[in-house]
DNA sequence: TTATATACAAACAAACATGTATGTATATAG
DNA sequence: CTATATACATACATGTTTGTTTGTATATAA
């Protein structure tokens, strides 16, 4: 069988992209080789490379598919004015990012590929200046809501809201990375919401 | 020329070893062929099959080349009694690495190699392991200096020295990866012990 | 209904990397 | 002084991976 309809074709692309990611996973990106991928989701290498100029555009494929849409939510919760104050936004967003990671497989598997199994060379290293662009956004929402905890009189200390948010900042990123890297969850996955609201509250009059 | 003396095989497992760190920056770990690092060290596969039994050994090489050290010395800022108070000592011991990273060319190329340049699969997944062992080792000394803190009656609010002493953990964790992605040096490389002391000062009375 | 573009599978060729085997000059032990 | 182990260089054989090319069945447009 060939040839199948647009949504048959569609549907082998995602599947491509599906096997990519558990064999990036379980190889790192460098071992994984076409094959292996072609093989995983059962179709031949022709397919493959049919849908894709090559592992770099499946690699970018995946990313795009998982990051895009978490730093829109985290900009969400950010910004968007509730009913909670500015701190208990800012803990919610990072809570909701790691249960996001706790519930969505494919969203944590990215995450661990992106950070742990993949070398940020080559056609790879424009990806850092990508996270860098990421970092500081993130950065200057939590910022801002900084900012606004401010003005509310919410603060301990007389820590400006800028050195605030890149401390809140390397927190949280070296808890993903950790979170990643503790694979049977004993040391950072099981408390990672604690720490959050920790952190928080070590900010909090 | 051939069959040098004992000190003559002694360079040669040095610049190999040297030869390898540039090269694993340069193309990552996976990238890089015996050769590249052969000719990078103008000898031949030849010399480097014969140090070393194959490229997994040249990277553990690289890597407690640097490492063992680092951890030696931030336990021992840590842990001996300076006339500095707990919290200055947590301050100078994340500062002095900092600073080592800063002139310690090789120890800088060393950690951007073990961070984004290489991926954490088959062979290298023990590393991990070790990373993970590393850091709760340290944790537990920032703890046990945050408690001492914490009966000198140095620190606000009622966080327990454990939650402190992740935390903090956690941002220079972050602070590190950020520093190595930060290739342009302009967003952490150079406020990094600014950051340092306002994580810092976050927690004195 | 037929022509064509689509969505692959299969085959091919070239480059590359690895490990090993072999050769060899010389420091060093006896 | 001689034998041997050392410290490599060189050559080879093999497996792997990649990109491309070719073949082909069929959905779809005309």
């Amino acid at each position: 069988m060939v040839r199948k309809t647009k949504e048959d074709a569609e549907l082998t692309r995602r599947r491509i992209i599906e096997a990519a990611r558990a064999v990036f996973l379980a190889r790192g990106v460098s071992r994984s080789t076409l094959e292996h991928i072609a093989s995983h989701a059962e179709v031949t290498r022709g397919a493959v490379y049919w849908h894709f100029k090559n592992k770099t555009e499946i690699f970018h494929a995946i990313r795009e598919q998982v990051f895009l849409p978490l730093i829109d939510r985290m900009d969400d919760t950010l910004t968007v004015q509730g009913n909670e104050d500015p701190l208990t936004q800012i803990e919610n967003s990072l809570c909701d990012t790691i249960n996001e990671l706790n519930e969505n497989i494919e969203m944590r598997q990215t995450y661990e590929i992106m950070m742990i199994k993949c070398e940020y060379v080559d056609e790879f290293a424009t990806v850092l200046q990508q996270i860098l662009s990421n970092c500081s956004h993130i950065t200057e929402k939590i910022q801002l809501a900084y900012e606004r905890a401010e003005a509310q009189q919410l603060l301990i200390g007389k820590n400006s809201p800028r050195t605030l948010a890149v401390d809140t900042h390397l927190f949280f990123s070296g808890l993903l990375h950790m979170w990643v890297k503790d694979f049977d969850g004993s040391r950072f996955r099981f408390q990672a919401t604690d720490l959050i609201k920790s952190h928080i509250n070590l900010r909090r009059k």
